[in-house]
DNA sequence: ATCTATTGATAAAT
DNA sequence: TATTTATCAATAGAT
């Protein structure tokens, strides 16, 4: 296409190469807009002058980056620098782990087990058991730190009713004693410890639950 | 360039497309090609058809690596940047789904439950609970399924005893029959089923390992 | 895929 | 470089 049929092979006058890379750069950049067009392909063309300067076309909506990323995934060639190759290794690394979690949390529960020999499931179970064991101990270890809690809140209790109960009586004798200008001995109040003891006062002060609750919330 | 003009832009005819597509596809690494070796260029380029499938070309002693490289450090623009944001977000995603696994799994196993509440460790319990249950299930099926599987064996290796015995004593006979030139009806064999069950005998024919076999064999 | 009329690209000249 | 122009190459539409 031009005054005469030139053979495909190096140009080798400088000055007809450059003149020539300038038209057919041109040529490639409008071809590589209308095919992208014409028939929605994307396209990502680079080209560099043998003077090492650049010349680019990317189909629109669409990025290098992104024509790039799919043909790595494409292809299955890898463009990128060692950064990203650790980075996809990493990947694959991290995802095999998971896989092989998932198989075996798929396994504890009793998933995906039809394939497995008596062999695996036996260590399955008693991988189950193990964990049963432990859990259920920590289950009654904190059953019994919560007895002993509420024991101790109860004895709490107790106590606070007490003091309560003592300071009710000396203010209602000092109430009295001002009224009548009377004053008895305050000790003797000290003396009268019986009536704290009534329950329900006692349980509305702390919204307590003893085990009785907690039993019957675990029954539920 | 063809029996008419077209317009540029897009071919809605999906056929006429995709012929069209292959054409210029075609035209462009062909002039890719082509400035590549007249003007001692760099090219690459990448095309995607709208069905997605790829083609490319990239210009001799180079890689599309090197020349995106090179593209990179001319241009200023950071192809990878996305991708390594992108592969970094992944990295971390597939990282904390795998902490999560991996914390499951321990509390299945029963480790690092200290800090569990009750109401945690019931549903780990019923989690294993349930394993259990499945697992017990599978080893009771596979027993089961071999418990059958013996007796069947079992079966047949009486038959099969029984059958071998039969010839025998048919071969037996007939070869008597020949020694003394006598031939009885050969049917009488098959009425005499009761030899077979010489426990002895059986084994020093089969090696057979029956549950009373083995008993025996072991109280010899 | 192949053909071919036509348009498009471009080599050489300016 | 940019333009011109004669030629060759690419390709649209038909087969």
């Amino acid at each position: 296409m031009g005054r005469g049929k030139i053979e495909i092979k190096r140009i080798e006058n400088s000055t007809n190469r450059q003149v020539t890379f300038s038209k057919r750069r041109n040529g490639i950049l409008k071809k590589a807009r209308e095919i992208s067009v014409l028939c929605d392909a994307e396209v990502g063309v680079v080209v560099f002058s043998s003077a090492g300067k650049l010349y680019d076309y990317c189909s629109p909506k669409t990025s290098l980056s992104r024509i790039l990323e799919k043909y790595q995934t494409n292809s299955g060639k890898i463009l990128w620098d060692e950064k990203h190759k650790s980075l996809s290794a990493e990947i694959d690394r991290i995802k095999k782990e998971n896989d092989n979690m998932q198989i075996e949390l798929r396994h504890l529960k009793g998933e995906d087990i039809n394939s497995l020999q008596p062999k695996e499931l036996i260590m399955i179970e008693e991988a189950l058991d193990n964990g049963l064991t432990n859990v259920h101990e920590k289950l009654m270890d904190d059953w019994e730190r919560r007895v002993r809690n509420d024991k101790m809140l109860e004895e709490e209790n107790k106590l606070l009713a007490f003091k309560l109960h003592q300071q009710e009586v000396a203010l209602n004798g000092s109430m009295r004693d001002l009224e009548l200008g009377y004053h008895p001995d305050r000790d003797f109040v000290a003396q009268m410890p019986i009536t704290f003891r009534i329950q329900p006062k006692k349980q509305r002060i702390l919204g307590g639950r003893s085990r009785g609750a907690a039993s019957s919330e675990k029954a539920s």
